[in-house]
DNA sequence: GCTGAAAATTATGCATT
DNA sequence: AATGCATAATTTTCAGC
């Protein structure tokens, strides 16, 4: 689980280092941040052991030639909730999946290749899948913000 | 620009490593991948230079007690389209911001930290913004596939 | 574009406060 | 939890293939 830590104005300012280059070395931040070098090493791993922060790679779609992107919100029958799920997370497609718990309904995100491919997931694809229907989509060819460029408010960092 | 480049098996698998922890060593990932030390580093630098993969920090809203999140479907009309994403950009509430040019769709995820916040968001911010309409919305209490875990198929790669 | 070897930088382990 | 220090590991620089 994913507890509700405890995070300072320090470690706001290390998590926006690591957000520009997550390799940026522990040495280099405590420089910039004019911190102790031992305590950045100590506060990343804190952030990352507590489940507060994670380091990762984030891929370009474009750039492996996924043009199109479609958001989709979905409604599903209650009793074929879990297999329809299961099948669409099966598809590495599928960039996004959430649903919301007691209601039917589920919002994905799509990546193709071509407008052909994305025709055929909404048209054949997603309605095949029992119990699915299409409620309504959107292409995006314009992401202006994404999930993981979100962050707290600097107000959420005590100190 | 994001241009098409090339990659290839050896850049997928350290696609992968990098995926686990982005501070992962580059000696490490060459021991765990059998290849040269100096190669791996170059690739690495090649994959961030050329855009295809950032490496960055990503944060768990519920970390930071952002425990609701909620996709939303916007129309809007669109003479006010620029206006009302510049009003959407704005709030740190959201998380997520796409639109469909030359459709009046706007696809966005915002998280708050209690339900009277998230209320007060669809019921009375999003419709006093001018031009736009709630034309859906799914509480997500589940997220079982994000955005950044997105990869290609490992037939993407070349090799 | 891949690899090698020495120099510089960084991370780790252990300790103290 | 923050820091100092010695040691180990890694990255960088400059080079040749």
């Amino acid at each position: 689980m994913t507890k509700s830590a405890q995070f300072d104005l320090l470690d706001y300012q290390i998590i926006l280092e690591l957000r520009k280059d997550a390799r940026k070395s522990a040495s280099e931040i405590a420089r910039a941040l004019k911190a102790n070098e031992r305590t950045v090493r100590n506060r990343i791993d804190r952030l990352v052991e507590s489940g507060a922060v994670r380091l990762t790679s984030i891929l370009d779609p474009h750039a492996f030639g996924y043009v199109n992107t479609v958001d989709i919100f979905l409604e599903v029958d209650s009793d074929q909730e879990q297999s329809a799920i299961e099948q669409l997370l099966k598809m590495h497609e599928v960039s996004y999946l959430a649903y919301g718990l007691g209601t039917q309904d589920i919002s994905i995100e799509a990546r193709f290749k071509d407008n052909a491919e994305m025709r055929q997931f909404l048209g054949k694809v997603l309605p095949s899948i029992p119990g699915v229907r299409v409620k309504g989509y959107a292409l995006v060819p314009r992401i202006l913000r994404n999930i993981d460029e979100w962050l707290p408010k600097p107000e959420d960092f005590e100190g």
